[in-house]
Parts: structure tokens; C-alpha cells; sequence
DNA sequence: GTCTATACTGAGATAGAC
DNA sequence: GTCTATCTCAGTATAGAC
């Protein structure tokens, strides 16, 4: 039955969003949607490829709006390092408003780096067209120096996505609101001069 | 004997800083150590509590050096943003030279949340104290917009430290280079000036 | 106090009957 | 397609030798 199938998949999508990946036994998935424990491979394969097939779900539609409002911005010679970084952020928002949980399992499971595989599967391309769009918008900042800006971006993100254990976070305004205060703040970092030979130590 | 704490220690710092925590299982530590697996149980108590004396022998001596380069800080009222950032972020890097992976790990693991207790405990006083200290540095930027600018400095030095599955990492730089440069992106992010109504949709 | 042997529980995965 | 039984490998707990 298809029946068997979806129950899994929504059973699933709630729990990991609720507790984590690692934390979800594949056990509790079944007990809850009253299906067999077989059943997960025989319709996926495995519980990698069940949060693959989850991941999948959300992000097509996300992705397919983050491609569009980048070639905007690439034919858009004037387009602004916040524009950019709008048109690959900004279409979270939604989701996240629907379905909170589930950007919190992103963030982690991005941040975990052991499903290394469904990140980049999913997140690769986009990602690298971004960048690239991204790029010619700030040609004044050297080469390493823009992919080391990109990465402190990416982190951000992910935690933004996740919380943080260390910072309380501010119960205030709703995730757009966060996306864009995130662009404000990084925008300003990629246009920071920079420093040759830093002075920074107290 | 002491001989076989030591051996479980310092086997298991290599382990987790090479295949991470979770991919480490004490099974591989006990024999590559050549002791017997219950020793673990008797010496520590629990994994979680091994990694946590792990933790606790490489950050103790950085934390102390936080700490003092914090204070000099705050008893100095023209601190800049970036010297209070220095004194929080660039004591790690002697150890990241001495032990990169171990640096790599700790990224690791305070991205992946589920040890929140072991970050908790080692990190949270020394970076309680560092937000109080650079709060005064920006006295302009409103309470939210502060905790939210945090939050994307310490995804970004997480991000930093354990690398990023999406961003070609830049193979040039030593460590404390790519802390200097991470302090001239976050401080320019700090000094934004914070958009009332952002308009950063292309 | 230190350490060994062994057993217990729960995880993901798989083979084969129906 | 579905289910039972079973396998391997985790982390953990305990009894007891020295």
C-alpha cells in the first residue's frame, strides 16, 4: 500500500523534527505510525534515505524559488549584496513559518556533518550558483578572503536555523525578521575592508 | 595504574578528533588502547564523560587565557569590538596549531547539540562574560538586534573551526589568520546600522 | 583500588516465508 | 508488499579476580 508509505513519512518528519535524527529510533517511527519495522526498507532503503526523501519534499519547491530570484538578480547587473543574499535566504521564510520544526532539523543536521551525502545533494548546486552570483557583486574582496566570508555566512546560517546552546536566544520576531537582520549583519561583513595585517589582540 | 587512564585518554583524543564522537565507538578505543572495555566505565563512567575530560584538559588553559585577556578588556573603556573579539577567539589559536583536529572536533560537537551539556559547561561562563564586555562596545545596537548578531558570531566560529560541507574550503591561512579574518567580517556586522524595514527582496 | 569477563538492552539492517 | 526472526554492533552494567 501507498498507504504504508506516507504513514511512514509523516510519522517520521514529525519525530525527527521533534527530537533529532540520531535521537529517532527507527523503532519509535513504527510503533507510532503502526507499520512493521521492515517495512522502512523496503520503501526506503534505509533511515538515511528515509530523511533523504523527507528532505527532499521541503526543499524542491524552496529550491526552485531560490533559482529563480538568482537569475533575477544575475541579469540584474545592479543587483546589492542584500539582494543576493535575499533571493537565496528569503525563500525559507515560508516554510519556516509552516513548519518550524522542521528548519530546526535542517540547521542540525547540516551543522552535524555526518549526512554529508544529503546536504550535498540537495543544497550543492543552489548553493554554488549563489555564491558564484554572489561573487560579482563583491570583486573589490580577494578571492580567499570571499570564500572565508562565505563560510562565517554559512555558518550563521545553519545556526540561525538551529539555536545555539551558548546564546539566549531572543524569543522576538519571526524568521523572516531573523533572515533579514542576518543580511544586514553579513552584508556589512563582506564589505569590510580588508585587513592586511590585523591589530586585533588587547 | 594511572598508565591505563592515560592510554583510554589520549587514544580516545585521537579517535574522536579523527572519525568524530558519535563515528568513534569505545569498542575501537579499548582496542587500539589495548585495555579492556569496562576500564572506560571505571576511569570516566560514561563516553559522554570521557569526552568531557578530554574537553576539559585542552579548554581549561584557554578559558584562563580568555579570562585574562576579557578582563584587560573591561577595565579598559576604549576596548574596540575587535580587540574584545581577540580576546575571546585568538587564544584558541595555539592549540588549533598544536592540535588542529581537536579544534575540528570541538566545532563538531557544538554544532551537533546533542552534547549540550559539555559545551554548556566548559563555555558557558567565559562566553557569558565576553557578550557582557563587547555588549558596551556597541552601546547603538538595540538589545534584540545584539543577542541576534551573537548568535550568527558564534555559528560563524563554529563553522570555522570544524569546516563546512558546502563552502570549498580555502586551503591558505593558518588558523589564526582565519580568525583575524572572521574578527574583521563580525565586527563590521556589529557596527551595521540596524534596518528598520528591510528591503532586500530583487 | 584496578581491572577482566560476561551479560543486558536497544540500535540499524537483512533473509526468507507468506 | 508485508511480516517474523535473526544478525551485528552500539553503550552500559555488574560480579568477581587480583
Amino acid at each position: 500500500m501507498l498507504d504504508t508509505k506516507h504513514k511512514i513519512l509523516e510519522t517520521a518528519e514529525r519525530l525527527f523534527a521533534e527530537q533529532g535524527y540520531s535521537a529517532t529510533s527507527m523503532r519509535h517511527i513504527i510503533a507510532e505510525a503502526g507499520v512493521n519495522l521492515a517495512a522502512i526498507h523496503y520503501h526506503f532503503g534505509s533511515k538515511e534515505d528515509l530523511l533523504d526523501e523527507l528532505v527532499a519534499r521541503r526543499v524542491g519547491p524552496v529550491n526552485r524559488e531560490r533559482v529563480a530570484a538568482l537569475e533575477r538578480c544575475a541579469a540584474d547587473p545592479k543587483a546589492t549584496v542584500e539582494e543576493i543574499m535575499g533571493a537565496f535566504l528569503l525563500p525559507i521564510a515560508g516554510p519556516a513559518e509552516d513548519h518550524p520544526q522542521f528548519i530546526r532539523l535542517m540547521g542540525r543536521i547540516y551543522a552535524e556533518g555526518l549526512l554529508r551525502g544529503v546536504i550535498e545533494k540537495h543544497f550543492h548546486e543552489v548553493s554554488t550558483r549563489f555564491l558564484a552570483i554572489l561573487r560579482k557583486a563583491v570583486p573589490e574582496v580577494p578571492e580567499e578572503e570571499f570564500l572565508w566570508r562565505a563560510h562565517y555566512l554559512f555558518g550563521a546560517v545553519a545556526h540561525t536555523m538551529c539555536g545555539s546552546p551558548l546564546v539566549p536566544p531572543p524569543v522576538g520576531g519571526d524568521f523572516r525578521s531573523r533572515i533579514e537582520r542576518l543580511i544586514t549583519f553579513a552584508a556589512a561583513g563582506f564589505r569590510a575592508a580588508v585587513t592586511e595585517t590585523s591589530e586585533v589582540r588587547g
